[in-house]
Order: structure tokens, then C-alpha cells, then sequence
DNA sequence: ACGCTCTCTGCAATCGTTTACATCAAAAAA
DNA sequence: TTTTTTGATGTAAACGATTGCAGAGAGCGT
């Protein structure tokens, strides 16, 4: 268990240190095939810490995400780890979407870390004590506004918002609501305002009882799903903007024994594993969460080599529409009374046995 | 954007290096005040690689898992990760359930960590290597058999296996059979055991037909639902080793239009996201995959403290059933033309621990 | 006054690298 | 041949912390 160092390396082979590490560093060497063959002998491993102190750097970045066991953070992770190659560690931080964790995280990586993968929680948060952080930091799927220096990696979130409506309008579709992720957050703004848009566009006016801001969480989407039910006159369509609010969405609607898509069409933004096995299977907006991950962390490492570069880079990740079963034409409602037409031919679910009455 | 050192404080506060040093690790100093404030006041922070050097330590521990988007491997990771305080940083290492991987990451951490938290995909592939790591290593859910001096955290699998047997025959199942894991896996083996003996215990002998080895994943378990469903005698109650075998599964029983619990009852091993979502809503042995990860954080923590301790240390995480949809007593096969017949029972679907009438 | 213990302090060595600088031999140019 | 260029090498000074050692007062019993 003896720990072998640079000049141990050096001593057996007969140089000095210096050329030792010249080698090890790609310089061009004479000795260098019997180097090789010592530092395989002896197993030698360079110290990291002495070369980070050495070089004034630790060869680390952090990812801070609000919570890994939720998959989209999870594929953020994996793939910014994946493109992360191994001349850098990554150090996944947890914040349980807690804006104070958050901020004692950054304090507690500073110096710790060469940079950051940052997913926020709320971003309006961090508007002030970032400079102190003192190193690069690449945002994932959240823009500070007031902070333009910061890279960016976005998904192309009003795009996405656009394909469901038009989707929807497709089917004819006019009665059509979002339940929308909280404004001041760029994923819940941009998603919000590409679905007016996208209305707009399509000569569809915007109910505003059809707009229902929620917040990402499961219990968000099952109130908001619960009160668009509860309108006099419900929406046909509903376009969910994450996938947690999707999954509350959609249990609300099953609570209440709402029936999709005959009843109402839906469409959520992100897919997520399992979508395939619920019946229906949802039909989603899509995005390649893992590559978002990983442009996160290309350009987290090419700021890391051009510290000096005052551009700031921003990219964004493409979107699709994946077609299941969620959506359909629109079915007709009996407008005096906002009482759902009975409706005879049911879904061809398989098991659609168990309806559940209602209790909240 | 001037680095401050130790020294700077130093001679900021008119003492010596020493002091302050002696100061940050909590050593009784003269003028503490005074230091705590030019610290405060300089924005001192120590630098973690020099510290790092000095002390011969990383204070980074690895967790390496197969796969964090994987939501059962992120609980474990986010347990350990909180449990870690913030003495150590953890990196995470994503392997791909890819053995080669594994020890190529295991090479690539030598020196930089000071330890790990290992959940290898298969165990049989590390059986030598490990030693050449040289620092302590937990295993989650996996028990080296050839390396006993490792401390482990394992779930109590073969409980598991005997509560879902058990739940089984109390609805009157003999008929039982089970999708096990790969039984050079300790999960897969521990399991399978398990089931045999509460088989036993329960009088009921065991069907080779209804044990069908397969790989933990979803393809594995879709091919092995189908196998089972090929039987001559199809079982009336089917245990799942693990979430992802469990997707499988259920897809195939729902492509070919089997219903469930009626026509089969369903225990699934690990409950997942969206479990409650799906129809029916699956019963499922739990365990607090968290507190997994915790726990095997606080044990590598032991070790670290304790390097010179050679008992090896084997905890087990309890498990639960969590009863919900999926199980009901056997329906009756005519067994002259194979044609069900129609069943009016059905499970109370609420979760507390009533005893329910056992049925032989 | 003296010696003794106790507690705090500074000095300086040390951890294992990288790299500016000076050297020096061999190859290229004259 | 002599001079210049080239490129690999060794020397030694960093990087920023920790800690063994010895010294210096303070407190106290005799």
C-alpha cells in the first residue's frame, strides 16, 4: 500500500520529475516507452489534489438540479454526465426545489467546483447573488432575465405549445385550455405564451377561464384539471405543460370518471415513462432531455477553456409532437345545462371496469 | 478577483498561518472574534484542493449506479446524497448497466475518491478486481460473495417475496409463479429463494413451470409474462421481481387482453411512480429506497472514520406490502375449454393492515 | 524566587504536482 | 570547421494549506 509519487516514477526510471510530468502531459519525451512501462509497473497515479492546487483548479463541476428522482432531471443528469467525458467529475447537488438550499449549495461549492449546471426552482431568486459565485454557470431550461451574461440551454418551449394547439385545432378542436407552470418561470411563461399564441394564429379566442395557472406539482395539475371541470362550460381539449401536472391532470380526470379522449383531448408537455402503459396512451410533446444535459455541459466546458469570451451562448432543444391516444375530434356538449350527453360508445379500453365515484 | 489565501487573513489579523489554521479546524485561538471577522470580512474561503493535498483525502465519495434515470436508482442516490452532509461531495457515476463500465469508472475514481457506494449490475464481474480500488466500498442491493469484507445494505428480499406469496395464498392462490431476476444477482436470487420457501411453507409445491428466470428488464419481463401466459395451465397469481419487469409484464397481459386482478393477480417487487395511475392500480412490495441510500452513505461515512475496523458491516432494509387493485381471489378455470367464469369478489382497496379472511 | 503545568503561539517542513528558467548536446546552417 | 538553432532535460520555486516542535507567558503551589 505504499503511495507511489511522481518521483518514485522518475527514480526507477532515472530522470527527474519534471520530465515525468512533461510526459504525462503529452510533451514529447526520450525515455518515453520505459516511462510507460514504470508507471505501469508501479501503477502510478498522479495525485489530484496536488496538480488541482497546482493548477488552481479541481477539474470538478456541479449539477444542481431541484430533484433527481424526478426523470426529467434525471435525464438532464445523465446526460450532461455522459458528455462530461472524464477529465471532469460531476457532483449532482439535490435541492428539493428549495430556493434557500439552493443558495446555500452555491455557497458551499464555491471553490469547491470549476462551474455549475444550474436548474433553479424559481429563478427569480437568484437575480443578485450569482456574480458571487464567481464561476461559470450554464442555466438548464430557466433564463435570468436580469443575469443576460449566463449561458442557456432551452427546450423550445412556445414551439412546443404551438404543436398542441394546432394539433388540437387539427381536430377541430376550439374549446381549448392549458394548464399553465407559473409565469414567472421561463418554462411556465414561454409554454403560456406560445399556447396564446399559437390560438391567436389560429383565429381562436382565448377564454380566459381556459388560461388556469398552476405550479408543476402533481396536486397543481389535479386542482387546475378539477377547475376546469367545474366550468359551466368545460374545455374539450387540455394542454398540460410538465409532465407532474400532467400525472395530476389526469387523475383527476379518472377520479371523476372524465373519459379520454372521447370526453376531453389531452396533450402533456414532456413525455414520461409509463405513458404507454395508462390507458389511454398520452399523447405528448417531446424533447430530448438527455441531450439537453449534455449541450448543458459542452457548453459548460467550452466556457471553462474561453473564460475570457464576453458572448454568452444560448441554445435551444427541439421539440416534437408524439402522437398516441389522448386526442380526438371534439365531442358535442349539450350547451343548456353543461351536462355531459351520455355517451354510449366507450373507449376501447380493456379494463375501463372500475369507475371510481368521486371523493375529492 | 484576487485568490485569498490563508495568509492574507494572517496577516490581516497581525498572527501567524497557524493560527488561523488552527482556528478553522476549531483549535482554541486568542483572538477569535477578530479572526472570524476579517474572514468575514476578506470573504475567506480555504482552498479545498491544498487542504485536500495536505490531509492525503478527496472528500468526495463516488456513488455509481447503473442507470439514475431510473427511478429506483435515483431514490438511492438522492438518499445518499442528503445523508452525506456537507463534509463530502458526491459524484455520481452512471454506468449503463455496462460491467465494463463499471470497472473502467472504478479505475478512473483510483485516487480521486475516497470511497464509494457501488450498486454493480452484475456482481459476478467484480469478484476480483476490487481490491485494486483500495478504498472502501458499500454495496447497495448487491452482497459479493467471494468478498465478504465489504459492507452491504440490502433490502430484506426474501421477505418480500414471502409477504407477496403469502398475500397470495391468503386469497386462496396455489397457483403462484414468479418472473425472477438473474439468479447470479443477489436481488434476483434472494427473491426467488424467498418465494420457494413461503411456498413451502405455505404447502404449496412449487410449479417448475411457474418459475421463469429472466433479466430485470422490461423486455425480459414482457417475454416472460407471455411465456407464462403460454402455459397449458396459466398460473392465477404472478409475482414480479422488480418495477421495470413489471411494466413488461403488464404490457403483455394487457396486449393480450387479460385482465387483471380478475383473470390474474399481480404482485409487483418495488412500487413506482404512477403505480396509482394505471387500472388497476398495482399491489406492491415496497421498500424506502431512500433510506437505502442513506443508510449506505452513513455506513461508507462509518467506514471512513473507522479504516482500521475489520468486522464488515450488513444492514437490511425492511420491506412492506402495499395492498391495492391487483389482487383477488382465483377466478375458476373451467378447465375443459380454458373459458373464465364470471367473478363477483373483488379486494378492498384501502391500505390499512386488516387482517383479511385467509382462504384455503 | 523557583519550578511546574497549561495553553497558546510562530517557525518551518511537508503534501505531490507544474513550469519558468537555465543548460547542454546534437542537428542544421554557415 | 564554426556558429546557430533546436529540443529535451534538470533545478528549484511555487501552489495553499496542516502540524510537529519548541518557545513564551500565565497561573499556581511550594
Amino acid at each position: 500500500m505504499p503511495v507511489v509519487t511522481i518521483t518514485d516514477v522518475a527514480s526507477r526510471v532515472g530522470v527527474s520529475v519534471a520530465t515525468i510530468s512533461r510526459f504525462l502531459s503529452g510533451g514529447n519525451v526520450r525515455e518515453e516507452t520505459k516511462i510507460r512501462s514504470v508507471i505501469q509497473e508501479l501503477n502510478y497515479r498522479p495525485n489530484i489534489a496536488a496538480r488541482n492546487l497546482k493548477l488552481g483548479r479541481s477539474a470538478t463541476v456541479a449539477i444542481i438540479v431541484p430533484d433527481i428522482s424526478n426523470p426529467f432531471f434525471a435525464a438532464i443528469v445523465r446526460g450532461a454526465e455522459k458528455a462530461s467525458g472524464d477529465s471532469l467529475m460531476a457532483a449532482i447537488v439535490n435541492t428539493d426545489s428549495n430556493s434557500e438550499r439552493e443558495v446555500s449549495a452555491l455557497a458551499h461549492l464555491y471553490g469547491r467546483v470549476d462551474g455549475a449546471i444550474f436548474v433553479p426552482t424559481k429563478e427569480s431568486d437568484h437575480e443578485g447573488g450569482l456574480a458571487h459565485f464567481g464561476r461559470p454557470i450554464v442555466f438548464v431550461d430557466r433564463y435570468l432575465q436580469k443575469e443576460k451574461k449566463y449561458d442557456t440551454v432551452l427546450a423550445d418551449n412556445a414551439r412546443g405549445a404551438q404543436l398542441a394547439v394546432e394539433h388540437f385545432a387539427s381536430q377541430g378542436h376550439s374549446k381549448i385550455a392549458i394548464i399553465a407552470g407559473p409565469l414567472d418561470s421561463t418554462p411556465g411563461r414561454q409554454r403560456e405564451e406560445g399556447f396564446r399564441k399559437a390560438l391567436d394564429n389560429s383565429k381562436i379566442v382565448t377564454n380566459p377561464n381556459y388560461v388556469v395557472v398552476s405550479d408543476f406539482t402533481q396536486a397543481g395539475g389535479f386542482a387546475a384539471m378539477n377547475q376546469l371541470l367545474d366550468l359551466a362550460e368545460p374545455p374539450t381539449a387540455v394542454f398540460s405543460s410538465n409532465n407532474l401536472m400532467t400525472y395530476g391532470a389526469l387523475t383527476a380526470l379518472k377520479n371523476r370518471g372524465v373519459s379520454v379522449p372521447s370526453d376531453i383531448s389531452f396533450i402533456g408537455f414532456d413525455d414520461f415513462e409509463l405513458s404507454t402503459l395508462i390507458s389511454p396512451k398520452i399523447t405528448v410533446i417531446n424533447r430530448d432531455a438527455e441531450a439537453q444535459g449534455a449541450q448543458a455541459m459542452r457548453a459548460l466546458m467550452w466556457r471553462l477553456e474561453n473564460m475570457d469570451s464576453k458572448v454568452s451562448k444560448h441554445s435551444v432543444i427541439p421539440v416534437n409532437l408524439i402522437k398516441r391516444e389522448s386526442v380526438t375530434v371534439p365531442r358535442t356538449w349539450d350547451l343548456q345545462n353543461s351536462q355531459k350527453v351520455k355517451d354510449r360508445q366507450s373507449q376501447t379500453s380493456d379494463h375501463s371496469n372500475n369507475k371510481e365515484k368521486v371523493n375529492e
